[in-house]
RNA sequence: GUCCCCUUCGUCUAGAGGCCUAGGACAUCACCCUUUCACGGUGAGUACGCGGGUUCGAAUCCCGCAGGGGACGCCA
């Protein structure tokens, strides 16, 4: 079948994956599977100083992770050097490119004259050979040029994205970018295009900072003869300060998110909203995302990052998330805290009974340990609760429990309503107490159903180490 | 400085000339439910950056302005 979307995610391994750079995959992933397409993965690993494999191994995680399978790759740039360098030796023998020597040193003198006279930075082409031969520059013999694609000096480049419209840019504004370095690494506008072109990318979906790019790599498509592929700039994430994305900002990679207790489904449907939307849903799956995903729905400009938004949606989806589940991800959390899982309950009633209230599997799991922890109120808080007042309604009670049948909620509370009734107490009176005797602390679930999971003997136990008299 | 992009409630957004006295969601507040904490339910407040046009009619189209962001690297 000819005519196949080919989309791409094209991180470079620098760092984790930020939560910018995961949704750009998302949408690039989710366009290429609603139209039954390709979805290639490739490493731009062509920044030789700040790459690294823990980079590489922590993007592909979290990519799974989000549920993002790629079709093809992942790829290397740094594996296909010979490509660019034939690419490259092509676009000199079309004349489209030429070799510079000039020097770093030379380079900043002459961007900071231009800074000064307050004109765009930008190389004045002082190499390329027509302009070179008429300066009488000769080639240093002693070290290799860079070789720079030769921007056409007049006209425009414009091109229809996807997400933002026509865009326009005057040639004039370009300069002659190195495409090749000295070494023979490519940088990034080259590696983009011949890799583009390679994997025949159809619609290249990447972040807004890369508009300006996009007129360079135009350039260099055409030089190659290529035709171009469908370009869509999906505008940045920034902070719930507004300001850029940046390690201050707490949680910015998917990792982070993850180690947090953030379910992936939450993060994904978090994501696609934040900057898409689908009428007035909100709430939406990975086939729904495929299926209702395009480029017209995508927000212009950039989004501020809510953090509360995404704690709702991860609390909607831990209460949809099966019990199973769930314990499997408490476990080794709980085991973090030092709690011991056989000493208390099975941790599946435990997170049933719990799972309405947590925004994080960490929170959670800090709620459960409740279940596993000796229950011991502090000395304040217990003489606080344990009064004239409730210390003979709770003996009470404790006889009570000693004889029911069946440990139970229905009998818990049936033993409790018949010692308000016979004490003339309200329940908060009976029920305080009660919490802070047997697991010392006032905010719990239902005291019933807490009781029940947490068995006889140890609500007995409980009781009896703080009902001394008897 | 130059170029490019963007601009609806605090936040994410719906809105493609009349359906808008601008809808939804998060957050906030109030009330209800209640055995505490939550969950849940009901309700409230809050927005079309500014100025000019075009039109019978503009959040929607055009032009300015302002503000914000991005880019200007042998980083990606």
């Amino acid at each position: 079948m000819t005519n196949k979307v080919r989309t791409r995610f094209a991180p470079s391994p620098t760092g984790f994956l930020h939560v910018g750079g995961a949704r750009t995959a998302l949408y690039s992933w989710a366009f290429a599977r609603q139209c039954k397409g390709t979805f290639v993965l490739r490493v731009e690993d062509t920044d030789l100083e700040r790459s690294t494999q823990e980079s590489v191994d922590a993007i592909l995680d979290s990519m799974k992770w989000l549920g993002l399978d790629w079709d093809e790759g992942p790829f290397f740039q740094m594996q296909r050097l010979d490509r660019y360098k034939a690419a490259a030796d092509a676009l000199i023998a079309a004349g489209h490119a030429y070799p510079c020597w000039a020097t770093k040193e030379e380079l900043d003198a002459m961007r900071e004259s231009q800074r000064a006279k307050g004109v765009k930075p930008r190389y004045d082409g002082r190499w390329r050979p027509e302009r070179a031969k008429a300066a009488g520059l000769v080639p240093p013999a002693d070290r290799a040029p860079v070789i720079r694609f030769r921007t056409p000096d007049d006209g425009d480049v414009g091109w229809d994205d996807l997400v933002k419209g026509p865009i326009l840019f005057p040639n004039a504004e370009l300069d002659d970018l190195v495409i090749l370095r000295a070494d023979g690494v490519p940088t990034y506008n080259f590696g983009v295009v011949v890799d583009d072109l390679d994997m025949e990318i159809t619609h290249v979906i990447r972040g807004d900072d890369h508009v300006n790019n996009t007129p360079r790599q135009i350039h260099i498509f055409q030089a190659m003869g290529k035709p171009l592929p469908r370009f869509g700039h999906v505008p940045m994430i920034l902070g719930p300060d507004g300001e850029r994305l940046s390690k201050r900002h707490g949680a910015v990679s998917v990792t982070q998110y993850r180690d947090d207790g953030v379910l992936p489904e939450a993060l994904d449907n978090y994501l696609a909203r934040l900057g898409w939307s689908h009428g007035d849903a909100e709430i939406f799956s990975m086939p729904q995302l495929v299926e209702w995903f395009n480029f017209e729905h995508v927000s212009r400009s950039a989004a501020q990052f809510d953090p509360e938004k995404l704690a709702w949606l991860n609390q909607h989806y831990i209460k949809a998330a099966s019990d199973e589940r769930l314990a499997a991800l408490v476990a080794p959390q709980l085991a973090k805290l030092g709690m011991a899982i056989e000493n208390g309950p099975p941790l599946a009633p435990v997170v049933a009974l719990l799972k309405d209230r947590a925004t994080t599997i960490n929170h959670l799991a800090e709620a459960a340990t409740l279940f596993y922890g000796d229950g011991m109120p502090e000395a304040g808080l217990l003489a606080q609760h344990l009064t004239e007042q409730s210390a003979p309604a709770l003996r009470m009670l404790k006889a009570r429990f000693t004889e029911i049948a069946t440990w139970d909620k229905a009998s818990l509370s049936a033993a409790m309503k018949a010692v308000l009734a016979s004490s003339g107490l309200k329940m908060p009176q009976l029920a305080m107490p009660l919490r802070v005797l047997v697991l010392g602390r006032v905010q719990t679930p239902s005291i019933d159903a807490v009781l029940e999971l947490l068995g006889r003997e140890t609500v007995l136990a409980r009781l009896t180490r703080h009902l001394d008299a008897d």
